[in-house]
DNA sequence: GATGAATGAGGCTTCATTCAT
DNA sequence: AATGAATGAAGCCTCATTCAT
């Protein structure tokens, strides 16, 4: 099994592992993306890639390890984009903005990775039965929200609701908008992320 | 089977087969809620309702409409509680804080039955393999927000905001008050309630 | 899973359940005593029964149910019956020739049942990985031994040997006798069974 | 594939896949010892000597002749120093006690070997399906056992006992000395023995 | 000489469903 | 009305072996 190298941190893969590991996680996220979590069985996702069952065996651990590498990396890409478009702003109102408009932006080139995302931390559960990327694992978002709402409170902008509410609320309409958007392909993405900033704008100014 | 008989849109179940059938949708919320709509097998479901394994293809079709009972009934329930709450309110916003603090109320004494209806929102799929409740059935509520909004946009109670994009927001802040609620059990369901209504009153607000 | 229903101690299989669980079990032997542990798949053992391979699921909670049923029904009749042939004795010298003695004639009847038991003690291993029967399920035997050493030194038959070397050698000489029998078929058993009561008569007397 | 070069019983092997195979050979045993022949698959033992599955593969015709390799290398070692031992010995009695102790002197700094050589005559199995070391290949140590009986036979040590029950039951009470000892590493190998010596010694003199 | 990659068979388990009683 | 029994498909995983580089 080859990724049991990976144990002292070292990339020691094989270009043509790394295309493979690639190639696998694209089939992975498109057949999730097309006929949902449940059904994609590894016999499927392989077949779609147009390789045997027992390749995905061979450069995947188990069906979970390949999941949370489909997460990684396309959840990976995201935050390194949003991130950067968030760079350089200061006030909390522009954060929030800046923030709602970047990750519409970028998702709205990859809505297949996005749905298949949204599958995946829906269905996928760890080995003691209990959801992997459940609630809790929104806690990072939350604790990023509630730090750029403490700025906005601080500085006078916001006034005093309750941050965990509505980072919960906040998050919860991002990730609602996608999940419309992917149900309704024609909807207006960008527009929608507009129209958000401008409802977030007014429930949160002091 | 006797589920053949419903077709014709009269009940025609006796009595001891309708007990049957709460007891076994009962016996299904438990379960799901418990383990997880993916581990619910029919067996399990049989097995926590001491019956046998076999009832439950006697009485109902198959584990699809199994499903869909569960959802009909507990579904119902609330909309038939909450809708009570807001009768006789005019204003706008008197209807949405009334419809939040309403839902909050209600839920706060049915987590069980609110966990399993999440679950099978999230996982079942009809035959052909698509969401049989995804985003889309959200429709309804949407539809009668969007008729609070525009109640209140044309009094000038409420500026002229998407009303689409407001629907789908504020019903995925609920949808995740829930769960939030759900997954950390010791959360105050009601003050999040009355903070949801505050923040969607300034959201909402001319 | 009918399995399941034994924890409170009663007997609940019906009838035609124990019908099956014995058939499964005889088949599982024949299998195994013939082609080996490690080759008896339960779809050989299903094969070979005549039956579909999910009817050993639904009514074995698992392989290793199986394998440890056929341990249970094969070595439970072995000591009932030997046990029985010592009653009454007690002399020690008496009860070792006994002990040899009968279990041997008890044998001879089931080899079959004799070579599967061989394989299973010496091929099955728990979900740790480990032996389930491994030289440590001997100890039972090894403390009766020695239970009957200690009388026969008191008593002065014996002389002071260590009763735990005497038990292992003992007990092992009993194993590969049968061994030597299930290999070679026409070794006589009760022959043998004999000349080893002569040899540690011999060895044990003061 | 290199193997195919020892048919003629001429050694060509090169220096480095003389050392290679004894590497392999080395890898095997301690990965045996450890985990049990059933999981002692090849991904392992070349992970555990740190090289690549397919160097096993070139160097052996299959995972068969690897492990006949390590049982030839193992127990050829085994019976060189007990046979050197037992030279210059004339008295039966006396060429019981050296092998006993002999064998088990040798075997208290080879732990490890002696697990994996009894793993591998437990488990492996020929192209046939049946045993390749079963009982039936102990036969060169019964026949060594039988010949130095007669000897204290004829010379008036021993009684006349069947020099065959006689030879099985020595063997395996060797055998199970060991595994005794592997499964209870505390125990004292070499008083065990010794007894064993004391108790055959008694056994068989007339 | 050595390696990484790929394969395909075979194993165990789970499960919704069907059926005779 | 209910049950226990049986089925067969599908899923994931392991592994010895083969092959191109």
């Amino acid at each position: 099994m080859r990724s049991e190298n990976e144990s002292d941190g070292q990339k020691r893969r094989s270009f043509i592992e790394e295309a493979r590991r690639a190639q696998i996680v694209a089939s992975a996220v498109e057949v999730i993306a097309e006929i949902g979590f449940a059904q994609a069985s590894l016999a499927r996702i392989a077949q779609h890639a147009g390789i045997s069952k027992g390749v995905i065996s061979y450069h995947f651990a188990g069906k979970d390890e390949l999941m949370v590498e489909v997460v990684e990396r396309t959840y990976g890409l995201i935050a390194e984009t949003v991130g950067a478009r968030m760079q350089g702003l200061s006030s909390a109102t522009e954060l929030l903005r800046a923030y709602l408009l970047g990750v519409a932006e970028h998702m709205r080139g990859h809505r297949t990775q996005l749905a298949a995302l949204g599958e995946i931390f829906i269905h996928l559960r760890g080995a003691d039965g209990r959801p992997r990327y459940g609630i809790k694992a929104n806690e990072e978002i939350y604790r990023a929200l509630e730090g750029i709402y403490a700025l906005g409170q601080e500085s006078g902008e916001f006034w005093h609701f309750d941050r965990r509410v509505m980072a919960v609320t906040q998050a919860s309409a991002v990730d609602n908008m996608f999940a419309y958007w992917v149900a309704y392909p024609e909807h207006d993405l960008d527009a929608h992320a507009r129209e958000l900033a401008d409802i977030f704008e007014r429930a949160c100014r002091s």
